[in-house]
DNA sequence: TTAGGGTTACGT
DNA sequence: ACGTAACCCTAA
């Protein structure tokens, strides 16, 4: 959201792609970080990121666009204090595909059972869990340890954090498979998207409107359907995510612009 | 890569 | 219980 100053603790960290940095908070609370985030890394580098998925208790956030690029860490997710009100966020890298990398997710997994995190949710700790623990952990050196299809599953952070023994004492629910909602700024630019490149080009879409973004072309395609069905014209009992009028006017006339699901040529 | 049916998580 | 929204599967 509002560029949001952030500083890593140390150089080591920013390699593993795991760090905290100290975050100012509005008195909003965690919700005042949907969107789109803005931070410079120690070294320099500039990111972006865009927050998809707070949770109470803890919350998650699960983002995209870990540079440097070429790491192949996509996305990683920020586990923060409850009810802190300038927290301290501990920022946890993990792959796109955790699915493929499981044994990175539960080596970390691991050190944060070790690490007393329950402590440092309530506030009492103030340094990181892990440690530099993390330090001795080579990730690149690390072959992916699965193989093979697999029924989906929940993330294993997921899992850890919401549902896992360690903390599943009073966390009553885990989180959905994956990204979450959508926010309505999200929203907002697929509209602007779909308005300039019509329906049906997901692909591109994706690569001007949402680079940086969670969001795959397929999730962008799928989430129009559900605005449609949402919207277009047809009386829903509810929506979960109020859009502004105008928002949802200019959803209609893109509707009847371009009729979805768009004509297959055969 | 897309369209569209199917599945699952979660809200009401 | 049932509806909505996010995600998955897959033919073409």
């Amino acid at each position: 959201m509002e560029q949001a100053e952030i500083k890593f603790c140390s150089p080591e960290m920013e390699q593993t792609g795991l760090f905290w940095a100290p975050v100012q908070q509005e008195e909003q609370g965690l919700d005042d970080l949907f969107g789109d985030l803005q931070f410079t890394l120690a070294s320099g580098t500039a990111c972006e990121l865009q927050v998809t998925r707070i949770a109470t208790a803890v919350s998650i956030f699960r983002c995209s666009a870990w540079p440097p690029a070429e790491s192949g860490w996509k996305s990683f997710q920020l586990v923060s204090p409850a009810n802190s009100s300038t927290a301290e966020m501990c920022f946890i890298a993990m792959m796109e595909n955790y699915r493929e990398r499981d044994d990175d997710a539960l080596f970390v997994l691991q050190l944060l059972e070790e690490a007393d995190l329950d402590e440092w949710l309530s506030g009492g700790l103030h340094q990181s869990p892990l440690g530099d623990t993390m330090s001795n952990h080579k990730m690149e050196g690390k072959k992916s340890g699965r193989r093979g299809t697999r029924k989906r599953r929940i993330s294993p952070w997921d899992t850890f954090v919401f549902g896992g023994t360690t903390l599943g004492r009073n966390r009553e629910y885990i989180t959905r498979k994956n990204n979450s909602r959508w926010t309505a700024k999200e929203v907002k630019l697929l509209v602007q998207g779909v308005s300039k490149f019509g329906v049906g080009r997901w692909s591109m879409l994706k690569e001007k409107y949402f680079k940086t973004s969670v969001r795959t072309s397929v999730n962008l395609k799928d989430k129009w359907r559900n605005l449609l069905r949402a919207y277009k014209e047809n009386v829903q009992k509810y929506t979960l995510l109020d859009l502004e009028p105008p928002l949802v006017e200019q959803i209609r006339r893109l509707a009847a612009k371009h009729p979805y699901p768009k004509q297959r040529h055969s």
